[in-house]
DNA sequence: GTGGCTGCAAATGTTTTGCATCCGT
DNA sequence: ACGGATGCAAAACATTTGCAGCCAC
């Protein structure tokens, strides 16, 4: 991540917003892995190995800061949590190539940048006369490992 | 829909379950719109009407019932709620390219049938060795009717 | 010092579950 | 009549909110 500490504190102090060592554990425990794909109970359990007295409400209520200044993106996996993810912004700057890879073994995630949507896009605004102004993909499959695994049982 | 009340019990019937009016109830109400995308609270309002005496347990029993059953399909538009439609073996045959479009304005949703990601996918396996069953595809943008709106304002 | 931020507990909203009763078979 | 299905109420969750005290500025 090219985001740091000072980054952070940065990034918080330019938004108006106290800098406060909650929200810069909210943001390193999202921010210091490169795939990560957090739920609010994931990232409170990371905070308080660090910040013991860290209390829930206040890891939803930053989550909920962030979210609106668009540091942090929100993602559905649909597998019944909501979840949390560093904002493009801050990672690649493109949000609308941005797609999920779902391991429907071993319930991994990865991103894949991608920009394959444009044809067919334009053929569903064709026939439905519906504008399209973005999109949400995720792709269910198997990953790497499990496809190794699965080769070797064989 | 191709099914009727006598279609829905037969249905129940083949798979061993119970005939019950609650089920006909629910079913009823989950296949009498063309696309339907309803939450567990307005299946249940609906149902109510017709048989003020069910729970709104009963309905979420159903539904559960239902879609292991896999006669309704569960959907996440994002928007906070968890919702079930018709399932695509009764619908359509094909889920593969069922797709879901969503007004952003308006928040209407409407089912479309596409099948222009077997290339997307296929550039998708080659750079990332991921082995993909199945994909989930949401487009946001303007609706017909919204559009128009839009127009006679400007 | 002040206002925003935090922790705690209580409230909220959705979905699930326990249990006695009921009804489809 | 048997066992699954139902209705009700309580429980279980995830998330939000009220409020008194605290701390970053």
């Amino acid at each position: 991540m090219s985001l740091d500490r000072n980054g952070f504190a940065d990034l918080l102090r330019g938004k108006g917003l106290k800098v406060t060592p909650q929200r810069l554990a909210v943001l390193s425990a999202l921010f210091q892995e490169a795939d990560s794909h957090l739920t609010a109970e994931e990232i409170y359990h990371i905070v308080k190995a660090e910040n013991p007295d860290i209390g829930l409400a206040t890891v939803y209520r930053t989550i909920q800061t962030l979210l609106e200044l668009k540091i942090i993106d929100r993602i559905y996996l649909d597998d019944g949590y909501v979840r949390y993810e560093p904002g493009h912004i801050y990672e690649t700057g493109d949000s609308h190539h941005h797609h999920h890879l779902i391991c429907v073994k071993c319930g991994h995630v990865r991103s894949f940048q991608g920009d394959l949507l444009e044809e067919f896009e334009k053929k569903i605004e064709e026939k439905t006369g519906f504008q399209i102004q973005d999109h949400d993909v995720k792709l269910y499959g198997y990953c790497v490992d499990c496809l190794k695994e699965t080769n070797v049982k064989k």
